[in-house]
DNA sequence: TATTGTTATACTCTATAACTATA
DNA sequence: TATAGTTATAGAGTATAACAATA
């Protein structure tokens, strides 16, 4: 039997895609954490840098729905790495605060997730290390506009 | 209350880190298939580049189970997107074999994810699809060695 | 009456353990 | 007996629907 296989050359869209997959996919594996869930360690990092949020404004940035992020931020007070607040003003809305802790965690996480790549690049010549800098901030925009 | 913030400018690896986990992020959602499973989509790649592989291997590589691999390959037959088949030499073995409409199927699910990200590039200049041609290749580099 | 969050329940994807069929 | 795959069952993580508390 006769197989025909493409060799074309990839687009850069294709060769980007698939390269910028496979290494979230290896960074994700490296800094892997063992006793917080992905979606305890997102909403950690999203109240890292917001300083406080009510559950259904949490919820509305991770893309998730109410009763899903009441088990997440049950997990994190459970943890210790943030508490829950009723809202003075409004006795309904739950404000949803990191801690001490909390921040600790976080970056304590960050750090293992930045070791392995910090590691691989200093493997790479400076001028692609420029590359690589020069691409991310390219990648800053994509997203972005 | 007094609230230090941190204002250092994030390490390399810190930046490059977080921009390709949102940038794969987004290439994820914008290929996202509705009728598809992302382990199904994953699976069905595999098997476009492989011509055939038993249960066992798929579930290897793929780095599931055997009894998960089970019921991906059967959710992808039910989808006619490939057929199993006893080995004629070892009756215990099941051949997984993408047939035609599944080589369809991943080559419109490849275009669909490539296509917002080809979009995207043309509103770059020459120079900085330059750049990201080479950080590719960097990635491959990074993530191989 | 409308809205915020919680509880009850169900579905999807995964795993481990027990089972069947073939070597 | 040992191995490949399947079936049974259970555990995350998610959703929708029904509910309680507050506005």
């Amino acid at each position: 039997m006769l197989r025909i296989v493409k060799t074309t050359t990839p687009t850069l869209a294709s060769h980007l895609r698939v390269a910028v997959a496979r290494l979230a996919r290896q960074l994700r594996h490296q800094g892997a954490s063992e006793d917080a869930t992905p979606s305890q360690l997102a909403a950690l990092a999203t109240l890292y840098h917001r300083v406080h949020l009510t559950l259904g404004e949490l919820a509305a940035i991770e893309r998730v729905k109410p009763p899903t992020m009441t088990r997440i931020v049950a997990g994190l007070e459970e943890k210790g790495l943030v508490r829950r607040e009723h809202s003075s003003t409004d006795g309904r809305l739950i404000n949803v605060v990191i801690n001490d802790d909390g921040r600790t965690y976080h970056e304590q996480y960050q750090q293992r997730r930045d070791a392995w790549l910090a590691r691989k690049l200093t493997d790479l010549t400076k001028d692609e290390r420029e590359t690589l800098g020069r691409a991310a901030e390219i990648f800053d925009r994509l997203v972005e506009g």
